[in-house]
DNA sequence: GTCTGTGAATGCCTTCACAGCG
DNA sequence: CGCTGTGAAGGCATTCACAGAC
């Protein structure tokens, strides 16, 4: 999402996906702009499949490929052209039929529709290991989402440059998204403190919100928020495999070796939490 | 969402996702263990919930909660309480009418239903700073996912142990899978050398694979891939942002500053690729 | 003939609403 | 009377299948 969705979508959702994400639909307003109030049109998990063709496409524009057909384009992004074809229609009919697409115009116009066009400002809160790498990473700013503001609440880190930009501390947050017109917040900190941060990204006007920590967060109705949940997604692999092996004979309900994880529901207390398989995301 | 999600991923997701993942759905098999063949029926966007639940409900543990009413683990799960009483109903009738669930009890069941009673061993490839984030994290040992191998291309690497396991070359997927029956493989690596590794999981016996590089893997449908793709969750984000702003009156059709990425189809060559948002998840 | 674009059909998931148990 | 469990209804998303442009 997402899976997932994503969703959510889910996700996910994903897709999810599938994965994540709560769209809450406002009925109330009326059918009046038509062209702009496309976007409102276009489903969720479209939307997430489109960014997927968009990098298949700058691939094949990357090998000066100039055309492409719904059925190339569609095994490479992994869908059925049929879906494909009806995501592209989203988004108006730039195909030529009998032929297929231009690479060219088609990223154009995906680009367009994902709000590409425009810089996206983001921030990202909690400079551990993972906030490291979102910070070093030099195709984000590159991608049109520059990374301008980077918190901790490590006094050690504060001032300190990451990717060249110096860590604020958290109690700073809301002013210094305010300065830098930060659109995306990205929270890369453990549970504990994810809620804090995120009412203070959004007092400082962030609209939207990456959450990697483990906890749903509690946002107003106007700010989008993702979630990416690596405790979630190892589960529902988890899932499969158990499923697989009960339809693989129950004979092969081999319990791997005596280890077990101790009796479910009672069983052994365990440090704490997968919780946070965001530790893992904390100081390296 | 992603959410995988996807979506599934997605929605997601998403699922969702939402995200991402393709179920396959197999109507060949024919309903004969009803018990066993219950985990078939749990639709994938309620497994997904259920691991949320079971984050929840752990907490709830800790703070020496015994029982709760699904209008209460739903609010705290982030949806509504019809949505959980029916994905409660896919793993069996464990509430008390008039009282509500107790927490032991429900966290058995969804443990059972995930298959999280049953070690899981990972093997993380890639050792860049995601991989190091997964290969020191302890709450995967402890949760049931033990992490038993890791690998990397870099000779410098091979032997450095990473969270008290010594990195293995690339080249020794296969066996080493095989030795330690690794069912869960997680790729963060580059995009480059990500289908060639997923190759040497899958022929090594993995079976399971979260997959953070940015392609569509190709495996064979035995094989379940669950992906994690912060490109896609950035430019949903994005088209959110897009969306209100233009709902939000066509006069804050604000550039922002003037600096556009470059337009859009013919543009400027970035970089390369958002492609490697997982670049980030190079080395350090 | 090829391949796009799209109404119509299908299937999945969510939501409703209430029967039934405690 | 409260809260669970679930059939039935409704809403989305995917898939089908074909008309129409090239």
């Amino acid at each position: 999402m997402t899976a997932h969705g994503e969703d959510v979508r889910d996700g996910d959702g994903r897709a999810e996906s599938d994965s994540p994400s709560e769209p809450a639909s406002s009925p109330e307003t009326i059918e009046v702009p038509a062209a702009r109030e496309r976007a409102r049109a276009i489903p969720e998990a479209a939307v997430a499949r489109l960014a997927v063709y968009l990098r298949v496409l700058s691939g094949l524009r990357d090998q000066d490929v100039t055309t492409v057909s719904s059925d190339e384009l569609a095994t490479a992004a992994g869908v059925n052209s049929a879906k494909l074809r009806k995501d592209l229609s989203y988004i108006g009919s730039y195909g030529t039929r009998g032929v297929g697409y231009e690479v060219a115009v088609l990223i154009g116009q995906i680009e367009r529709t994902l709000g590409l066009t425009r810089k996206h400002s983001v921030a990202v809160v909690g400079i551990g290991n993972l906030g490291h790498a979102l910070a070093n990473y030099g195709g984000f700013p590159s991608r049109g989402f520059p990374v301008a503001a980077l918190f901790d609440l490590d006094p050690d880190l504060v001032d300190v440059p990451v990717g060249g930009i110096p860590v604020s501390h958290i109690d700073d947050i809301v002013e210094v998204c305010r300065e830098r017109e930060i659109t995306i917040g990205v929270i890369a900190t453990p549970a504990q403190g994810a809620q804090e941060v995120c009412d203070r990204l959004v007092a400082g006007g962030v609209t939207c919100i990456l959450n990697f920590a483990p906890v749903v967060l509690q946002v107003p109705e106007d700010v989008e928020v993702r979630k990416v949940d690596l405790a979630v997604e190892m589960q529902i692999l988890s899932f499969h495999v158990a499923r697989r092996q009960q339809e693989a004979g129950v004979a092969g309900e081999s319990e791997v070796d005596g280890a077990d994880i101790g009796p479910p529901g009672t069983g052994v207390r365990v440090p704490d939490e997968f919780d946070s398989v965001n530790g893992m995301v904390e100081r390296l």
